[in-house]
RNA sequence: GGAAGGGUGGCUGAGUGGUUAAAGGCAUCUGACUCGAAAUCAGAAGUAGGGGCAACUCUACCGUGGGUUCGAAUCCCACCCCUUCCGCCA
């Protein structure tokens, strides 16, 4: 959420930056200054009335402490029908608030000064390039046919259990998994300093709100309900990613600025409706209702946001050159920016057997647009409440992770060899049909 | 699912209709003492939103939402959450 005395103070700074995105949202701003004027025309108004009727109640309690019964009977008759404009005034106040803030809530984040002007992906400016394509000496294969061929993954059964766009691993593929989640845990805690944390698959939608997954996306997660008890549906949602629940641990609070920088990782599994998306429904992992992720997120003085973020892509960039993959870091533009963002950085790797980039990792600094819609602040040295950066970035998503791994590391013998990192957590260095 | 108890400020914990923003304690800040610190003593200090150039001032907030009343942390209703016990269960 964007802090309203901005708007307020500066509205044509605010639809400057929020039509470089392009998608139109600076027209919301009229109606939200509007509202805002509306509300606060009503809120001094009702505070008048409720001042005098406070001060009119406490000299009846004085006057009934004086036992002069009399008086005090003519004080209430006059304040009689003050209660009635307050509650009339004070419904109109809070509709007025009401409508600003469900506004505001679809606004997304101004993009950072330092980020591309751009319309699509097309613009997306390339910061640096790892590595260089693998070169081989027969045609690589596709990891669709290496699963099938090596048995990790079988494609047939999971749609027989849930439909297209779900993976069973089977063998030597769910111990890779298992090991690639593992060394992604550990590289994070022991090297780059992140607590783990194992949250909660589910969460209630004040988390989606809290990091701006909803109101506006909310079509693309999964609902669950107890049972088959249809009210229950809503109370809880299926997480999209682990930034949801860890993001919003310290939701409604008042940090000491002691505690910053806060770094969490943890696993989860990521569940993505997907609704309309291409991709889903034809096989392979490339993209998937359900998917495995490791992921970072830090809580960060506004001061250090942006140093923190750029550590931060560095910790992600750390998996794919410790497994020996070649990638490139884009930042997204204007346009391709999610809603919550201020800046972003898209780690893509290289895989073979695509013979295209794939998004493994998406790096941003949402600044303190997550912490005030989650209300989320510490309180400064010198005593003010002000809110954090929160930043978070996949350190990283696994399917496509596996892909990459497998087309890359495939020899001509259909075999694929393990990075030497990786091989103690699955126990072998290769892995054979 | 059943029963009982409970949700008060950064934390803890009093408070059952009228100067209660709310005692006490912890933590924090300022001053005194000290070479400095600790301890001790004195004092300050909630959060958010309006109005005002400002000094300042007003309003709201005791789990959430309603209700009763001139006036609600306090009384009534509904809901949510937590703890313990029972049932079911990995």
């Amino acid at each position: 959420m964007l802090d309203i005395k901005l708007i307020r103070e500066k509205p044509d700074f605010v639809r400057q930056r929020l039509a470089t995105r392009g998608a139109g949202d600076e027209s919301l701003i009229d109606g939200i200054l509007q509202a805002d004027e509306q509300r606060r025309k009503a809120l001094a108004e009702v505070e008048t009335l409720k001042a005098t009727r406070n001060r009119v109640s406490k000299e009846i309690g004085a006057l009934m402490g004086q036992k002069k019964i009399a008086e005090a009977e003519a004080k209430k008759a006059e304040t009689k029908d003050l209660g009635d404009k307050i509650a009339a005034l004070d419904q109109q106040a809070k509709a007025a608030e009401t409508k600003r803030d469900e506004l505001m809530l679809r606004l997304p984040n101004l993009p950072h000064e330092s980020v591309a002007l751009g319309k699509s992906a097309e613009d997306n400016p390339e910061i640096r390039v790892f590595g260089s394509k693998p070169e081989f000496a027969f045609k690589p294969k596709s990891h669709v046919d290496l699963c099938e061929s090596l048995k990790l993954i079988d494609f047939a059964r999971a749609a027989k259990l849930s439909g297209s766009g779900f993976l069973l691993y089977t063998n030597w593929g769910a111990r890779l998994e298992r090991a690639l989640i593992q060394f992604l845990l550990e590289l994070h805690t022991r090297e780059n300093g992140y607590t783990e944390v194992s949250p909660p698959f589910m969460v209630n939608p004040e988390c989606l709100m809290g990091v701006g997954q909803f109101p506006k996306f909310k079509d693309q997660y999964y609902g669950v309900a107890e049972g088959d008890k249809a009210d229950e549906l809503g109370k809880l949602y299926l997480i999209p990613t682990a930034e949801t629940p860890i993001a919003n641990i310290h939701r409604d609070e008042l940090l000491s600025e002691k505690q910053l920088p806060i770094y969490y990782c943890g696993y989860t599994p990521c569940f993505r409706g997907e609704a309309g998306a291409a991709g889903v429904g034809t096989r392979g992992m490339i993209r998937v209702h359900q998917f495995d992720k490791v992921e970072l997120i830090k809580i960060v003085k506004p001061e250090d946001g942006y140093a923190e973020h750029e550590k931060m892509l560095a910790n992600a960039e750390r998996v794919l050159q410790l497994l020996g993959l070649h990638y490139r870091v884009v930042m997204l533009c204007t346009g391709d920016m999610g809603f919550a963002s201020a800046k972003t950085y898209d780690i893509e790797v290289w895989a073979p057997g695509q013979g295209s980039y794939l998004e493994v990792s998406s790096v941003s600094n949402c600044e303190d647009f997550q912490a005030r819609r989650m209300n989320l602040r510490f309180k400064s040295e010198s005593g003010e409440n002000r809110f954090p950066h929160i930043l978070n970035g996949s350190g990283t998503a696994l399917a496509r992770l596996f892909v990459a791994l497998v087309e890359t590391h495939q020899q001509a013998d259909g075999s694929v060899k393990i990075p030497e990192p990786l091989q103690k957590f699955l126990g072998t260095d290769v892995i054979r049909a």
